[in-house]
DNA sequence: ATCTTATATATGCTTAATCTTATATTATCA
DNA sequence: TGATAATATAAGATTAAGCATATATAAGAT
């Protein structure tokens, strides 16, 4: 129910489209929850069987009209509600954890190429994080908050911090595939 | 799929039934891949079909019959593709950070009240997580494999430092806050 | 005496998410 | 000329997962 709230999120700042919208997170919020377009106009559908959003059709020529949703008073409460609610903890999941666990049946050079693809894939990331603040800072735009800036960036500090203690954990692997402190048996 | 190969590795190290797995999950792997009961019986089904395992039928008094999964030569080769594969990395998801992206319309106050709730649940995580060596010892049982066992530590060791960071970064928020370091407006 | 837990498997129902495709026009690029 | 991207919305199909419930017996706890 986490997408409903972060387009409630984003209406609450200022009326959008589902066009809109996915825009927004692709630039904004994809570092911690990306969306799927066509899951963002059914959401935006449900959001409006709730009462907590009304549509604005406005008519265009040459292109499909634009439903430009707004949020409405029921959902701004629904939003504060949810904000203020306990932290909605998931517990972790990770896939590729999955492999270190059964790494043992690999050979070490095996699963050191492994932890030096893990390696390389989190410093991809983390230099794409680099692009982000520049896309969150142009967001400014439509809603010009140096307070509201503050705390988008700290979901990017999170993330940064998130991927550097990984990268710091495969690098010490590594290592310690290197020094031979890996039992063989 | 990933529970599909992560039943898969337990299989590879000795025959087991869903119930046997599901007891096997929770107390090894259950830190970064929770799993259901139905859905261990239903990847097992999935599994059989694959031609990835095979079935014995154990007859009992008094219980109803087990049915214990052997992986065979096909499931193998399967789970020892996948090993290799790259790692199934998957875009991050934090439905908390969603919380955190629209905390500029809380108050100073809310926003402290939920950094600390946020400190108190990765402590309470953190001193979770140090119930599971014992039960990861404990699998040693089945199997006796000091290369094994440190393969099955380092998923806790991420998980920890992943913990650490996370609360690092809350505590920091903290601090900004109580140092009016964050903009009012 | 009753309740809960352990043993053991399985189905029903629901849902968020993902991927694909449909529709229609305009503008840009090669 | 042809292909792709941008503008805009939406439905179809599939799936992993999650939650509840069914069945049946035995052992242990209150």
């Amino acid at each position: 129910m986490s997408l409903e709230h972060a387009i409630l999120g984003f209406l609450n700042y200022h009326p959008y489209t589902g066009y809109d919208l996915k825009k927004i997170f692709d630039h904004s919020v994809q570092h911690f929850w990306a969306a799927d377009q066509s899951q963002i106009y059914r959401t935006l559908a449900r959001l409006k069987e709730n009462g907590w959003t009304e549509v604005e059709k406005v008519p265009q020529e040459d292109h499909p009209d634009r439903k430009v949703y707004h949020i409405t008073e029921s959902g701004k409460a629904e939003l504060r509600r949810w904000l203020l609610a306990p932290p909605p903890m998931e517990p972790p999941r990770s896939a590729p954890l999955i492999q270190v666990f059964f790494s043992g049946q690999l050979s070490n050079e095996e699963v050191l190429a492994k932890f030096e693809s893990f390696v390389a894939i989190m410093q991809h990331i983390l230099a794409q994080y680099e692009a982000i603040p520049a896309q969150i800072a142009e967001y400014q735009r439509d809603v010009p908050s140096p307070r509201e800036h503050f705390f988008w960036l700290l979901t990017l500090e999170n993330g940064i911090a998130n991927m550097r203690a990984n990268l710091a954990w495969a690098q010490s692997v590594i290592e310690r595939i290197k020094n031979g402190q890996v039992p063989e048996k």
